[in-house]
DNA sequence: AAGATACTATAACGGATCGTTATGAAGATC
DNA sequence: GATCTTCATAACGATCCGTTATAGTATCTT
């Protein structure tokens, strides 16, 4: 015989509290209520569920057994109930986010520890890819957010842009990198050393290939390509190579004191760093509070690098 | 938010299914019923719990943390579903059953036995006692069922008799008593004997007075009394000790080959072994169960005393 | 690629039942 | 034994639940 969920609780909080007004109220019920169900239930079961005339009410054996069962609802429906709420003010869920390598790794990771730092429950699906990966991605929903360099003119329908950094890029290099030596480096300077490829594919690529023909020189002396920033990094470390960045990644790593910036300006791109989601997308609360995060955390990083440029006199 | 418990289920048996016609099957409902379901739950939690256009059909990460609370209610809810209906077959529950003490130990007990080797899930709550206490605990609700011999006259109002054996009483003695090896054994070679008196209380040991007093004992010799009925056999075992026990629970003892009855005729009681139940009572169906196995367990064991009787002369 | 098929979504409706307030009955407490 | 708390019953309104009928959509087949 099926019984109603519904009424196994009701069973469950009277026999947990010991009578009937008080399990009504544990369940934010009045007390005919599930009077009328334990009634109902005897009389379909043919079968006492409590000891009549007892005060704490007295479940039978059967009534008791019932009432277990009616517990693992009760807690189940308590939990249910609990990743319901958490989730619905961004506590719990899941955000998909795709971006670009450099940036995933230098900024975002950090970003997403953060994050989980006051929202534990949230699992982050980090994916990379350069902006045709990622609109395609976005469209066919594989991700909630795409946090890459656009450029201008990039053809977005359907998109939402909320512009997060300038797309400003630097020449990085070793801390001790011959170059930072020079009081005024000069472009021609930067042809004299190897440089290091950012990923294929990559706006920085073009970039590296806009700024070095710019400079004069005829070919690309690429030593190395296809790396991770890390590998960038690690490479750059031990050696006195050149390779273009963006600001904000290079900063970053200001900790580590292993690379920084060559104190020349160089031709900024009609981009900036931006994220990405799909207008008519729905949105769960924990991917707004995820965009939200990064948004303020990228707000404050530019309000660092401002501070900081002020302080040392950029080029020196 | 509080979820209705009842669209959980419904949320867990489409997930476990693959589709909402198949969960709606699971459950025994219609179609539409769930699918309006599942639309009333995504527009209240302004999340999708499925991805749309997918067959099978695929949950979202939240669709299937929700559902996981959803199983859990399922699992529980056939359990109890379960339960209910062994109880209604008798299948489960408690059998609270007083009775005299030789009758509980000698026979009742092994039917105990025997009985839940097919009920094996009812638990059977034994207590001992004698007709007034019995009666009261029967009006006072404390057992479902007493065993034991009543007077013709005792007064039962309320209670059911259910007769199942004649109150036969027979001298009991080990098998190598030497009075078993007269012919025919006379009332006053009884007196030679020590005695060993049944329990207190016991109407048997009323009996005995009687018994004694009409072969011409001036006093009872009473050797030893106040044990159950393993401390009597196993008196009787040790010593050329008689007493006086209802035939039943000798005739159950034939497979010892340690005590048996005298082939000597004392006047039976105005008594009968019965069944009683309150008039007015609920019974469960284990009880009910119980005390049909009983009466027929006793009924199988008149007619095995009665082909035994026939078989070996009585008396030889 | 287009029709066929199967599954899902929506609409409309009848009815069960759920929860409420009001009130009476029964224990428990002093 | 009187009072107070708690449980049971009655009446009612409304939600919502499950049903049938039907339209829309995706998958499969040839």
């Amino acid at each position: 015989m099926k019984i109603d969920e519904r009424h196994l609780i009701q069973l469950a909080a009277v026999v947990k509290t010991g009578g009937v007004t008080e399990g009504a109220a544990l369940l934010g019920l009045a007390q005919p209520a599930v009077s009328r169900t334990l009634s109902m239930l005897e009389k379909r079961l043919g079968e006492p569920l409590f000891v009549r005339g007892r005060r704490p009410l007295q479940p039978t054996t059967f009534g008791l057994a019932l009432a277990e069962h009616g517990f693992v609802m009760l807690a189940a429906s308590r939990k249910a109930s609990d990743l319901v709420e958490s989730f619905r003010v961004g506590k719990s869920g899941v955000v998909r986010v795709g971006g670009t390598p450099f940036f995933m790794d230098g900024l975002i990771a950090g970003i997403c520890a953060e994050f989980q730092s006051s929202h534990p429950d949230v699992r982050i699906d980090q994916s990379y890819g350069y902006f045709p990966d990622l609109r395609a991605a976005l469209k066919a929903d594989q991700i909630d957010l795409a946090i890459c360099p656009i450029d201008i003119l990039d053809e977005g329908s359907g998109l939402e842009f909320q512009q997060i950094l300038p797309g400003r890029n630097v020449v990085a290099c070793r801390v001790t990198h011959p170059l930072l030596l020079k009081r005024r480096p000069q472009p021609s300077h930067l042809l004299e050393y190897p440089w290091v490829a950012p990923p294929p594919g990559s706006p920085l690529l073009a970039d590296l290939r806009a700024l070095l023909l710019s400079f004069g020189a005829t070919e690309l002396k690429i030593r190395y390509s296809g790396g991770s920033l890390m590998a960038v990094i690690n490479y750059l470390k031990t050696a006195d190579a050149l390779t273009i960045m963006p600001h904000s990644v290079v900063f970053a790593q200001r900790k580590d004191k292993s690379i920084t910036a060559l104190p020349i300006t160089i031709p900024h791109p009609e981009r900036a760093l931006a994220i990405l989601s799909r207008v008519d997308a729905h949105r769960s609360p924990a991917v707004d509070q995820f965009a939200t995060f990064v948004r303020s955390g990228f707000e404050s990083l530019r309000h660092l690098i401002k501070r900081h440029e002020e302080a040392v006199v950029w080029g020196l």
